[in-house]
DNA sequence: CCAAAAGTGTTACGGTTACACCCATGT
DNA sequence: ACATGGGTGTAACCGTAACACTTTTGG
């Protein structure tokens, strides 16, 4: 077929961000207000249009700190604090998924520790961390209606879909901790994204077993009460082999 | 952000399609011969623009149709002659990955039967079968070079991927076998996708004792040689639980 | 008869589950 | 002392790997 650049429809591209990350024992996902039509005064999830010289990940990056703050991990570094792992989760383009125009949209999952100053956006009005559920069932803890924009509630779903089972088989859990964390906290990681409760004696030997996993820090830690627990950075193995199980329900 | 129609550039929006096949024992690809520049005479992958009212699965599945011929299949009915597998598999965004102008590429994979009629295109100059790794190292046996067009080597190696990976934990190779196949005949997808040789007496009992994996249809086919086969269907699990283990290397 | 592919039986092994038990700290 | 979370030991259990062996066709 010829070039013509007549033949093709003109589209907007934008990028959509999935933020997920573990507060109080739940997993909670960035939502923003939108100040404009349509969907005026409606959560939705951070995003915004593809600049020109961007690649697509450079733009879900941009959006992430200015929706966030958080910058995104260097994999050639050490996990540092407000950094988060990215990566593309996939698109969305129903002719009329926006009722302005014709909008691609590029979803993309991030997955963050849960930060001493979270700062989404700044004034919680804007911006907040909900728990998925809330935001899935598009009403809080109150019966108060939050249904997500656009179809918004169904990428988020894709996102935490994605989230619950790439932690089954890769290291991504370690994401949502700090840049060093214990055995015990990144089970509670497990259990707020899986909901479900594990065996803190055998997920030990399990994720302490795995080599490259995790790699210690020779610190200790009584944060969490009880014993002093070892204190643990995220090894290089990227790939869980075997993966970690899952409890059915 | 205020909504300003100027305020985003326009892209061109095209799907692209990772067609796979087991053909002869190995894992195929369909690719097609560039008519026009950019990288004219060069093979790359089948795809064009998604039109103003399409969606991109239905982009999708309109290329993949004037490529090959192929159907996609329905997931309500039993599987047919000529249908396929289809789904999304990432979109590729780089600012230059196109030299006239910025392209989205939405790439979908796609995995089908080995046809008794492949039909790419209907000659042969145009469009062809070939092995993935001629594809992917870009020369084929005789070392005549055969790279492909744009970035599609990478989307065609994340395809590959992503079809390796996929057929581990769900029925997804059942998309490569015909209607009615054997277990033998299933198992040298596995092997074929795999590059491995796997143990049929092991491979048998494993995807029989799976329930909802293969329904039996009471025929029996000798096509193969040897002692005559059980055919099956597959059923309508689609997730293989635990997983089919992939040897290491 | 022989080759080829299908299918069954059996044992050894590795990883998970379930749970008893001990350790080190804060209050 | 006691509660709390961290960590080790161990036996039952389950699925896979490996391989001997039987079955049923075609040449």
């Amino acid at each position: 077929m010829p070039y013509d650049p007549s033949a093709f429809p003109p589209f907007a591209v934008t990028v959509d961000l999935v933020v997920l990350t573990v507060r109080r024992h739940s997993l909670c996902a960035l939502a923003v207000r939108r100040a404009e039509p349509p969907f005026q005064g409606r959560w939705a999830l951070p995003g915004g249009f593809v600049r020109a010289d961007e690649d697509l990940a450079q733009a879900a990056a941009r959006e992430l700190a200015e929706a966030s703050g958080l910058r995104v991990h260097d994999p050639d570094r050490p996990a540092q604090d407000g950094t988060a792992h990215l990566e593309q989760l996939a698109t969305y383009g129903d002719p009329h998924r926006d009722p302005r125009m014709r909008v691609v949209s590029v979803a993309h999952l991030v997955l963050a520790p849960d930060l001493p100053a979270p700062r989404p956006g700044g004034d919680a009005d804007r911006a907040r961390w909900a728990p998925v559920e809330e935001l899935l069932q598009g009403h809080d803890r109150d019966g108060e209606p939050t249904p997500l924009a656009f179809d918004h509630a169904r990428i988020l779903a894709d996102g935490v879909e994605r989230a619950r089972s790439k932690i089954e088989y890769s290291s991504l859990a370690t994401a949502f901790c700090p840049p060093e964390f214990t055995v015990g906290e990144l089970r509670r990681v497990y259990e707020a994204v899986w909901g479900v409760a594990l065996d803190p004696r055998n997920f030990h030997r399990k994720v302490t077993g795995t080599p490259g996993f995790l790699v210690p820090t020779g610190g200790t830690t009584t944060r969490q009460g009880g014993r002093p627990a070892q204190l643990f950075r995220a090894g290089g193995a990227t790939l869980l082999n075997p993966p970690m199980l899952r409890p059915e329900v």
